[in-house]
DNA sequence: CCCGTCCGTTGACAGAGTCCAAAATTGGAC
DNA sequence: GTCCAATTTTGGACTCTGTCAACGGACGGG
């Protein structure tokens, strides 16, 4: 998507027949320059932005934004839903369990493969969600020089 | 998973270093019996079955038992987590986005694939989730038979 | 039998998101 | 430029999920 100026972002709204409000326009650009953010922080954002937007405004436009396809939304358990602009291009996220940090990983396999699973059971699939779940390397090496010496430990949730 | 008999999960949360207690019994066989519950309606079952259960207790329970290993927690969007106790065999859902309905599916390309992105940037990952998002036969059904004979309309979400 | 640990209960609390009715804005028609 | 209907935004109350902390009871090793 990065689109960055408001006529192209006018007319991107239109062509979804979408009204154009200020508070929508910032809400894409906020999204658009910050990959994997929150509604929260949505809001803090576009406050800088445009002065003030209500809560529900924030929510409103980015579910708008994702129903039309403009946004994807993603949610991480533990997390609240992040927002994003890479959409149609079927790439994957990679989530630290410890520290939730989130990256984008193109799909491995190839093209949308994962909107043929063995058995669709009839239904009409539009994506496919891939979440891989681990512990980010910065996790990795804080564990294993606090488990130095220590037992075996399960892993926490 | 699939177990049924009272001694069979005795032995089991003792492998696990766990206690065994009526509330643990009750919440590990609603789920065995009830894939893709909520914890509210785990709660709900349980009362039914011994008589009483604070909700702390079931998400207590549904907890340890998911840090255990021996139940699974999907956390799809819009809806509370979903608890099932078919682990290890990495399989994966379809999830409509009208009713909510889950299924399982199995893994499309063979043995835990995804566990292996085209670049894991250094993570230590245990676990891919994915999920098919779509509409279930039903659902489509009824949404055909709704837009007979109506203009095009953008999907809802 | 004692003591430390584990477990269940209760009640307060927090975060994320939704509902609703009123006020304001948008955009097309004139 | 003005008007009007439809769409949006706003603010506040509210719900739903889930967590925290404190207390008391049960378990189990010694």
């Amino acid at each position: 998507m990065y689109v960055a100026m408001s006529t192209d972002l006018n007319a991107l709204f239109r062509q979804h027949g979408l009204q154009v409000t200020p508070q929508r326009l910032a809400v894409l650009r906020t999204v658009a320059g910050n990959p994997h953010i929150t509604a929260d922080r949505v809001a803090e954002l576009v406050r800088t932005e445009i002065g003030a937007i209500s809560r529900q405004s924030v929510y409103n436009a980015l579910g708008v934004l994702v129903d039309r396809g403009l946004l994807r939304r993603i949610q991480p358990v533990g997390s609240p839903a992040l927002f994003e602009d890479r959409v149609n291009d079927n790439h994957h996220h990679l989530i630290c369990r410890e520290c939730g940090r989130v990256e984008d990983v193109d799909c491995a396999v190839g093209r949308r493969p994962c909107l043929t699973p063995s058995d669709g059971r009839g239904y009409e699939i539009d994506e496919a969600e891939v979440v891989y779940w681990g512990r980010c390397p910065d996790c990795s090496a804080r564990r294993e020089s606090r488990d130095e010496g220590a037992g075996i430990r399960q892993p926490g949730q």
